[in-house]
DNA sequence: CCCTATATTTGAACGCGTTCAAAACTGAAC
DNA sequence: GTTCAGTTTTGAACGCGTTCAAATATAGGG
């Protein structure tokens, strides 16, 4: 039905917007329900709990990131630029939901909450972001050779990770625009790509391999 | 009066039971202060809320810690040793409250949150734990020259992050006796203390001054 | 048009953490 | 023993996310 399509994005639009305004915790569901024009209960027959609702904004957010990359992924090349290109345009995107990002984190901080980037729910989603940083990495005109398999095999996720702690400063980052955030990313992209040029320094590439592997043995999602 | 404070140990400890046998969410205030004798109303006049309950084995255990270190700072000479002897003495002192740390990791996860390592009000303890692994370094009978200064002056602090990491494991750790933690603490202990070592290789030295002076730059706490 | 199966909505209710006015209990002073 | 200012306890109530049986709307087939 096209109608409860409508009604499923009308609870969408005012969750968040409420969640703007008021925070998460004060945008109630029987407010929400109200404003998009039903009962409380009612909004549990579209979506099954508020955290589902913040739920859909992480994959549409997912979306407007990927078409991000894109334009950086065709013009840079040099694996530096790529990195912080890319990173760079996902927080510019998640910028509007700055504000409520905040009240999620306590949700999503715990791995095992269906809506941390780290849960069993969210695979799906985070293995599409982690090729996104396989493309920064296969498509860029830098030559990763020298650098022991396992580490470039894991290369992507780890990078994943590095965005994952560019989000943690984000999310406590109360500059204004979260320019700090900004400026973060332009100083750390580089130093990343040197860190990960640095293993093929021979008395690094073995740290490299054993630190790689450690992380496969005790990674505790996917 | 001495029986204030004997009613609150009640409550703590039939708190702490419950919250071992159901769970956190499942031990209710109810629940709590019924088993302690009292309305749940009246337990909100010794505890302002159960998150309070909580903190309260936050700030024991940290000073158990602190103790159990003792023994293995004297005993343990190398690096390396030191640092795997001193993070595997805490977790094994905080192994009683593995059951409640999820809960406890829930609010702690937000920097800004009082009962969070990173927050302005744990500043003390933070600093006391940094000390310890002030000890850990320069009691110890391995080189550090060669380090960069600064690198050598905020490693106390980055170990002591390291052993936030592995906290942050430890809280997601179903293994019986969370035994993989401590398989993970006797093997990254190692690597860490060879990843500090590489810090003198040429190439690696200027990342590592490169990387300290980011982080204290963006550094969010203290 | 009615019948019926399905889709949607309601409103009361649950259990939770928490609040608070009022009641009950202390213990020291007279 | 009475008074009275604390201290402690109670139990009802609030608002929250959520559930669910029942009521109502909708659509397709006869």
């Amino acid at each position: 039905m096209a109608k409860a399509e409508r009604t499923r994005k009308t609870i969408l639009d005012t969750a968040m917007d409420l969640f703007r305004k008021e925070g998460y915790n004060k945008a109630t569901m029987r407010a929400i329900a109200k404003n998009a024009g039903l009962s409380a209960g009612a909004a549990y027959y579209y979506f099954p709990s508020k955290e589902h609702i913040v739920q859909h904004y992480y994959e549409e957010g997912y979306h407007e990131q990927v078409a991000a990359s894109r334009e950086v992924l065709v013009q840079e090349k040099a694996f530096a630029s790529r990195l912080r290109g890319v990173v760079e345009a996902h927080m510019r995107v998640a910028a509007p939901y700055h504000a409520i990002s905040r009240a999620l984190f306590a949700v999503a901080a715990d791995p095992t909450h269906p809506i941390s980037p780290f849960s069993a729910e969210s695979k799906e989603l985070r293995d599409r972001h982690i090729a996104l940083f396989d493309e920064v990495v296969h498509g860029s005109s830098t030559s990763f050779s020298g650098l022991p398999k396992r580490f470039l095999d894991r290369l992507p996720e780890l990078l994943w990770l590095y965005k994952m702690a560019i989000i943690l400063y984000w999310v406590h980052d109360h500059s204004p625009e979260q320019e700090k955030t900004f400026r973060l990313i332009d100083r750390s992209a580089s130093l990343v790509a040197r860190v990960v040029a640095a293993a093929k320094i021979p008395g690094v590439k073995a740290l490299a391999s054993r630190g790689v592997e450690m992380y496969d043995e005790f990674k505790v999602y996917e």
